[in-house]
DNA sequence: GTCCCTGCAAACTATTTGCACCGGG
DNA sequence: CCCGGTGCAAATAGTTTGCAGGGAC
């Protein structure tokens, strides 16, 4: 079986180093506005929007504004640490990149929840198809979009929105 | 081999009549702006941008407005003719759909170009991974981003842009 | 004739930018 | 200290909406 639910979680720790690291070989500067914007946005480690963020980091600081949030966030992009994401729906979302594998994306319609995947079948022959036009690939972006057991109507269905408020509590 | 280059080009005119079908079933209207709107948009046959469609629907009738094309589209969209789609970049896109079998995209990152294909291996082990999470997969979206032959220095390599130009000559 | 449709402009939403002041190196 | 960063507010881009007049059925 080739299927893989999640990669390992890369430590917050690591990716503050990375980001520090491409800040200073920029000359560009460390400030608290962009750690704790940065943190905030490791700790999610998953699908983030830019309003989220936003509320998280006001939590500590208050004053941080929209624009700091845009600019870091385009920063963390740069260095390949982040990565926008636009989905169906309006909300652009923001998630981390290059620290874990790659992974794909499978999204309840009803409960608009994403989980995430990986299907080394699918990604042989994504490279197959790639190769038979003559095309060498660079990346690829795969997006299911279904409903999940709960919102099937499955009794007692097992729905990754209520794991999620679970966790959280 | 499961692969198929592209599903047979749809007419205008059987568009047309399932987009009046549509129409009229919901009681609305079809007007001078509709037809030469989804004319446009079919005609194309590819991936339009609303400013494009805009573009040349203002070539027949000046008077068009934004809205109209916006409107038009959301119909387009409703009754399965037309379908939204972001990629990378920031341009919102409208391709046909309903009318050709399902297609993924196949995008050059140098020369921009789309190309469509359909692989059924992809398709159902997509079908397998959304089953393995208890899901029921109802659409999905794939796209591989990489270089073209010509991108990759191949000389003489063929290029989707190039072919592209000698058709519109 | 009745509503729906259209074009325009104003409204909205998401994102970016200009600028005076602040603070990291 | 210097120059880049921040917060605010204003500007911009993309899309939607309200409304008065026009047109399809």
């Amino acid at each position: 079986m080739h299927d893989r639910r999640q990669s390992a979680v890369p430590d917050i720790e690591s990716l503050m180093g990375q980001f520090h690291a491409y800040l200073s070989k920029k000359q560009l500067k460390s400030t608290r506005q962009r750690d704790l914007i940065a943190q905030k946005f490791f700790a999610a480690h998953g699908h983030i929007s830019i309003e989220e963020l936003l509320t998280l980091s006001r939590a500590e600081n208050p004053r941080i504004g929209y624009a700091t949030v845009y600019r870091t966030l385009k920063l963390l992009a740069e260095c390949g640490l982040a990565a926008q994401r636009r989905f169906g729906d309006g909300q652009t979302m923001y998630e981390t990149a290059g620290d874990t594998e790659h992974h794909d994306h499978l999204i309840c319609i009803e409960c608009q929840h994403v989980l995430e995947f990986q299907n080394d079948d699918i990604e042989h022959e994504q490279e197959r198809v790639a190769r038979s036009f003559g095309f060498s690939l660079v990346r690829h972006r795969l997006e299911l979009y279904g409903l999940c057991p709960r919102a099937r109507g499955i009794k007692g269905g097992w729905c990754p929105n209520e794991e999620q408020r679970k966790l959280s509590d």
